[in-house]
DNA sequence: CGGCAAAAGTGGCATATGCCACTAATTGAA
DNA sequence: TTCAATTAGTGGCATATGCCACTTTTGCCG
């Protein structure tokens, strides 16, 4: 457990990163567990809950994620019956998502264990740090990177 | 809590850390494209390059991740002919990992773009703030989380 | 109005990751 | 030495994500 850690690896912000959410993403996995839903199931369905029946580019735009990943990520929740689409009223490009009564209920239960691991997580870290690393996670998450070459564009 | 902000999705510390994971991954992603590698297989080079033919689980450990996934992942650069293994002499349950001369130099192509891209991270985000970050997430990854029924009493 | 560029999704293909069930190689007793 | 328990990986299955090539709708412009 030492070799294993020189220095350089750590250095890489992105590569830091991901060793920490495939961590803590492991941590809120075991804690949903017991609902079957994987921790990226359970933020997708309160992004969907917390929004008005979002259409799907909105929810990718929020989740900063690729549009054609949501759709992907969103079949099994629409196979289990937990999400349902519909085309928008005035433009049938656009498609809208929506939980389903089961989709609900499944999210109630759900957030009963989450907030038992996200307890579980400030109290290790203090809420305090923790209210400061998503803000920091979020302010890099926002950032406008480009690399040098490709930035003039437009 | 206000409702009006959507309060408790940028609450979930797992789905914060994603959200940045998945964001920072494609600007890493997009710097290192020219090379055809992606992010996480420079990381991963790395990781082999940093370490001395470092056994399969020794990686996981550090990278901490699932020793299958580690398994999944390497088939691409093995199959690239970046990375190559052999069985350990003591311990032929052991399998030993390490980068092949076209690895390396597939890594040194990507370490003048990857120091680009780091670069431009840390202009934005500041050095200091960029190492307090990391420093955080290396915390986090650290951290011994359990819940508390599944807890062994021990 | 006709045609073309932009916008929103879909599908296919590829990598990233995890868990579980197994197999092979070791180790630690009895 | 023999056998159960442990350790290290493998393979299969499923979800997570991205990119690219299309298809369908719109929106806009001459």
């Amino acid at each position: 457990m030492t070799e294993a850690r020189k220095p350089g690896f750590s250095d890489c912000n992105n590569a830091t990163l991901r060793r920490a959410a495939r961590s803590l993403g492991r941590f809120y996995d075991d804690a949903l567990g017991p609902t079957g839903l994987k921790s990226t199931q359970f933020g997708m369905l309160f992004q969907i809950h917390i929004s008005d029946e979002p259409a799907m580019g909105a929810i990718a735009e929020a989740l900063i994620m690729d549009l054609s990943a949501l759709g992907h990520t969103l079949k099994p929740l629409i196979r289990d019956g937990y999400v349902e689409t519909f085309a928008d009223k005035d433009d049938r490009r656009v498609k809208r998502v929506r939980l389903t009564p089961r989709g609900q209920a499944k999210l109630d239960e759900a957030l009963k264990l989450w907030s038992i691991a996200q307890r579980q997580f400030e109290e290790k870290v203090g809420a305090e740090q923790a209210a400061k690393l998503r803000a920091a996670l979020d302010a890099v998450a926002d950032l406008d990177l480009e690399m040098p070459a490709a930035a003039p564009s437009n």
